[in-house]
DNA sequence: CCGCATCCCTATAGATACTG
DNA sequence: CAGTATCTATAGGGATGCGG
């Protein structure tokens, strides 16, 4: 990826890393569907390839914001697992859920979990980070 | 632009259209540099190239998340102003820019900012929200 | 001057097929 | 199962042109 910093900018720096088609829908699977695996990653709806699956995976581990481990039952799997900076990325999925659940055609049931979670404030937030810690320990 | 969509995700649908190094940050330069001429993107510390920000511009207005006009004064400028889709996206920046300040090394003074607009709450957002509103009619 | 359009060229994204 | 090798398509930078 880019090793350019082309601004200290906040946003921009954020966009450096997550400001492409594939890295936020995979943040999401982790966060939204329990993905774990390489393979789960693989089968969502918008149809990753395995390379650009790959190469994020590995820049979002060296970037810190998730971690990969061994499958203590099967040895042969993977296993990804957010950081706390990932885990930090909920309310920004959050926002960006809710903005297309309001401004484009989503299916109707994932955009009333969108909002419903927008709804939920703070509050709801803290609840699912605190739920994606607690997988992290078992 | 893609016309494919993907899969009926909120979040996917956001990133259909936001998903990208450049869209997020013209709304950036709209909504918190007061910018809306299309010299003023151009000088960006990011450096968007002038085919870029064309297009960029182009599939925004196709999208309905912003318009563009004429200046009164310059005849020969355009002016782009965000709708109120384009409005709404202010909570995603300051998610994304809050993000950014906390997990990336960004300029202490830009990071102020942003983290201070993300404590303030909804109430911030709205305040932020009404004055883009208000640029609209002057 | 202003907002693009066009051309050229390179870097990267991504599809497909295959491997340890 | 979790990736790599290879090949092709596309995005995008930079220079320049051009009508209003």
């Amino acid at each position: 990826m880019s090793t350019t910093r082309k601004s200290g900018c906040p946003i921009n720096l954020s966009l450096e890393l997550l400001g492409d088609r594939w890295t936020l829908l995979i943040i999401r699977d982790l966060v939204f569907a329990g993905k774990k695996h390489f393979r789960e990653f693989l089968q969502s709806d918008e149809g990753i390839s395995s390379r650009t699956l790959a190469e994020r995976l590995q820049t979002l581990q060296d970037e810190g914001i998730l971690t990969r481990g061994d499958d203590p039952s099967h040895k042969l799997k993977a296993i990804y697992r957010l950081t706390e900076a990932g885990i930090d990325l909920v309310p920004v999925l959050a926002t960006l859920g809710a903005w297309g659940a309001r401004h484009r055609k989503a299916d109707s049931d994932l955009a009333d979990i969108a909002e419903g979670l927008a709804a939920g404030g703070d509050a709801a937030l803290e609840r699912m980070k605190a739920a994606l810690r607690a997988e992290h320990i078992v």
